[in-house]
DNA sequence: CCCTTTCTGTGTATAAATTACATAGAAATA
DNA sequence: TATTTCTATGTAATTTATACACAGAAAGGG
């Protein structure tokens, strides 16, 4: 095989390599509000602030794999629906090195999740969407990117993930729909809309301890 | 600075580094039907195969300014839109070394650039979409991904980029709308609902050659 | 136990957006 | 100049989205 130039498609055999990271939104959804999990770093460079989880991505294994990898060894977070966000690529948004990163974003239950700080991690913490800090790195960009294309897949679709129980009201989808767009919807036109898609099932359990007896629902 | 472990954003001095390459989806617009630039490789892997022009991303250098580089290298085409679609990370999909791909999408006029086989390129050639063979490593379904990416955005806004020129009857933008999504659309409502965008201006000039004597209109 | 509160569940009228569709005039061609 | 083929345009019908009010169910307090 002769000489590889630039024009080859990434064939070459030294060409220049370069350290890939994942970062991962994890939204949840907790006390009525939408939230996101972030880590604080107990190291250089930017110790003590507050990130979005993620890690090196690992040699013979995908970034899906990598991600899944990382939020595991963090959080216990495990085979999570993950969406892939974008890819960065300036070369000072780290400091030391020369590092590209591949978003992710996923959603959880937040109570299915207890968080604990592993590694070189100081801590960790579900953040209200409306209190996020500034984060270290570009992490809030990636955090803004994330939650444009959680609202977009989200008016198209029917996706929320695991950020509700398996059995839930209308009443609380809603009011996660109203969380994530950040506007109010009116009820019955919201309950007509969801209910002819037909994506959910009826139980016809209704929810103890709540007043009119909501019906529950569970996803088909 | 102490040992740092996976869990840090990508910050490890010996974290594990790989090839990443950027690979472009080049759409064009000629003879009435949506085409799509391909190289066929001169060199293995995937010697004499078609495939999306690509290379490595350069030290140094964001993963669009390397786009735009391989672009310019191989084709002359500079200064053009570029959109991300996704990024790609099997583990075998290079079959000789370990490569994560970009990909990105841009829209040009095939008439602006002339292009001719560079370096290890041994031809270059507009294919019309629904005559794409057989691709080089998993370039088929980076080309399937790019153009929903496409229509999705046509759909939801005006943009064709350079697909045409800069002054064009209403019947012209009506058919590449037509050959991008791949359906036929009715005149009197795509005539209403794209003037009432207010993203075009009439210019008063009337094509000449053809019959009716259509309006010519440009961008705002 | 009953009264009050607060939630659920439902329908209809209106407005807005989308779709379907036909004819008269302008430019080219023979 | 007659014919062809294109452009330009409006309206009615349908579908979709929005606004809005009241009766019944469960909980809580006295």
């Amino acid at each position: 095989m002769s000489k590889i130039g630039p024009l080859d498609t990434a064939v070459s055999l030294d060409s220049y390599e370069c350290t890939i990271a994942v970062e991962c939104c994890v939204f949840g959804f907790q006390d009525n509000v939408l939230k996101i999990l972030l880590v604080k770093r107990s190291i250089e460079p930017f110790k003590d602030y507050w990130v979005l989880p993620g890690g090196a991505m690992n040699e013979g294994k995908t970034l899906p794999e990598s991600i899944e990898e990382v939020l595991s060894n963090l959080t216990g977070i495990r085979k999570i629906a993950l969406e892939q966000v974008a890819c960065y690529s300036n070369v000072e948004r780290h400091p030391i090195k020369r590092v590209v990163s591949v978003s992710y974003y996923a959603l959880v239950k937040p109570e299915d999740y207890p968080v604990i700080p592993k590694n070189y991690i100081s801590d960790i913490m579900w953040f209200e969407i409306g209190d996020v800090p500034e984060l270290g790195f570009d992490h809030n960009r990636l955090l803004t990117d994330s939650l444009s294309k959680l609202r977009d897949n989200l008016r198209q679709n029917l996706v929320f993930g695991e950020l509700l129980p398996d059995l839930f009201t209308l009443k609380e989808l809603q009011e996660l729909y109203e969380n994530i767009l950040g506007e109010r919807l009116d009820r019955r036109n919201f309950r007509k809309k969801i209910l002819q898609m037909d994506l959910l099932v009826p139980t016809n359990e209704k929810k103890a301890g709540v007043k009119g007896g909501p019906e529950l629902y569970k996803k088909k």
